[in-house]
DNA sequence: GATAAAAATGTGACCGGTCACATATTGGGG
DNA sequence: CCCCAATATGTGACCGGTCACATTTTTATC
């Protein structure tokens, strides 16, 4: 593989010639623009940007932790992380962590080993002792998290969120409302759930630990909340039940069609995220949208603005629009009390 | 930040023994190693990946081509690929190009400058000029991808599978067989359209292209193909559809679903991919699947095999069994002819 | 054509580890 | 107590660009 030396010798210059005429074409004679330029066409000279990199001591590289790849919300923020990496020549390291702290902190020491320049945290965890990256002072942009965080955060009202799902649903009469949620230790589990307790206040309704059934996000937990509402033996049935995330809710609605329930007749569900899926499943998914792809543009030129010094490292968070769609899995209850 | 230099200076011995101590601890003399590490200690030294990574000339990076990371299925891809990678010290970059040259070839220049040590492409386009990896001579594999690539490939035989989905529906009495296919310059959608046409030839029934449509592996995609179905004024209606993915065959059976077809009854529906969602569609999928999880985990250490040298970098491909799932989306024709 | 200013080019050091080799230290056997 | 081998440690060069600065060449002005 050529170096910038053999182009100098071929060429019958210094390397510094060379640079310049790489990096500063006008700086250099034509004429020996010229034979540079035919040296790299003849030795198939391509600068490595490893040393390069090595020198300026910055990769322009990204690491996003991403707890779970397979996540189609998480997919959006990364595509919209990405958009906003191009635009500044950065690109993005995609580490799924599969919420293991030693992966993590892999990556974490990726920084701090200066193969990339910051960190992007997905739906990281509460910052109750097990979030790694205040202790690593390295530059770091939370997305879809949560408010309070020692970094900038990128994110939308939760609490508010939830509390609309909410009054939407007592708007149709319900008041056995069920929720199923994240991991119980997920900064979004925990909003969420704040937003659901501050939405039955509201409503004057008392909250009843019986209706929250813990969940994961993925589309089988939410099948298995849904056959342990089914199993109770006490009559707390809900009429309703929130869903922390889509896939969850149609893990629900296909457990509940199993039951022989109908949604919404029988009981009304909603997700969150709006995925693709959600407007594509029986019945369509009544849905909190989460500007996912602007999520994560913004994140990623807040987190490149941190790097290069040009914004404050602070901790301000940006709290993006969330919008609530009504589709057909949400409806009023009826009032055949206790059919099921 | 400090360097080896300065942890050399404060534990006073050379730059060699701290390396050593680094290294290969057990050739340094207890006194100094415990100097040395109390000296790293002290200075909070961490060792810079960047000029270790530049002197071996070896990133341990592996670069994933990913047309649309979106999809789920590259997401179980991707995860075997990671969890390869984990295995053997290697990090993943994964660069969504949404089909886009200059992105893909944006990343093929990482690896030609160093940045990263070999390229996994998934799903590649038909080597028919626009593909750039010939050209440059990059270590790569090619996951899901075609056969006879001038680099090794990681696939199942999509052709004996579409063969064999045609079969279960013609088996059921089908003979009007509609196809909803991806891109036409995708790889995939050319094989998988010539197992179709081997289907229906075995079958000893008549190919007719106006049974066929483009669509481009999306939801979407599959719900405007069937409305282009319906919309025909000529009376070749398909009784089955056969769609090239997951996502196009829920998005059809969204759209029959609206025009008041049922599945199986009125028309069989059969995916390709057996997402997680498949399973949870109305009705359940019947769908090919693919092992996704598997075939990126060994065209990764095909790939750092090549990398490492102790492969040949031939062309030699790893074909992979796949699984036909019957599940609730196809059925046997009913004899009321032209009911719709 | 001489002189100063501007532009182009070249030189050596450097970024931070690592390696090959040279040198110093230790230990055991006679 | 000396000698040789084995072990431990240090030295300088190097990876491939880049930068500051020194040096040379060109251009402008009188």
């Amino acid at each position: 593989m050529a170096t910038i030396r053999d182009v100098a010798a071929e060429a019958g210059v210094s390397r510094a010639t060379v640079t310049r005429a790489l990096h500063e074409p006008d700086k250099v004679s034509p004429k020996r623009l010229a034979k540079v330029q035919a040296a790299i066409q003849k030795l198939g000279y391509r600068p490595n940007m490893l040393s390069q990199t090595f020198r300026a001591s910055s990769t322009r590289n990204l690491v996003v932790l991403a707890p779970n790849l397979a996540n189609p919300f998480f997919a959006k923020v990364i595509a919209g992380i990405g958009a906003a990496a191009d635009e500044r020549g950065y690109k993005i390291l995609v580490g799924g962590t599969h919420g293991s702290q030693k992966r993590e902190s892999e990556f974490v020491k990726m920084v701090e080993t200066r193969l990339a320049d910051g960190i992007l945290q997905l739906s990281p965890y509460l910052n109750g002792g097990d979030n790694l990256l205040p202790r690593a002072h390295v530059p770091a942009v939370s997305v879809a998290g949560v408010p309070d965080t020692p970094y900038a955060s990128v994110r939308i009202d939760n609490i508010a969120a939830v509390k609309e799902c909410i009054r939407h649903l007592v708007a149709l009469g319900h008041r056995q409302i069920g929720v199923i949620t994240g991991p119980v230790d997920n900064c979004n589990t925990i909003l969420r759930l704040q937003g659901y307790r501050a939405g039955l206040r509201e409503a004057g309704i008392r909250f009843n630990p019986e209706l929250v059934k813990v969940g994961n996000f993925r589309l089988n937990s939410g099948l298995e909340a849904v056959a342990e509402f089914a199993l109770k033996r006490n009559n707390v049935k809900p009429t309703a039940i929130f869903c922390m995330n889509d896939e969850m809710a149609i893990g629900a609605i296909k457990a509940l069609a199993s039951l022989r329930l109908n949604v919404p007749e029988d009981v009304s569900v909603i997700g969150f995220d709006n995925l693709d899926f959600a407007s594509f499943s029986t019945p369509a998914l009544t849905t909190v949208e989460q500007p996912g792809h602007e999520m994560g543009y913004r994140s990623a030129h807040l987190l490149m603005d941190i790097i290069e010094n040009t914004a404050p490292s602070d901790t301000a968070d940006t709290i993006l629009p969330y919008r609530f769609i009504v589709r057909e899995s949400t409806g009023p209850v009826l009032r055949q009390e206790d059919s099921h």
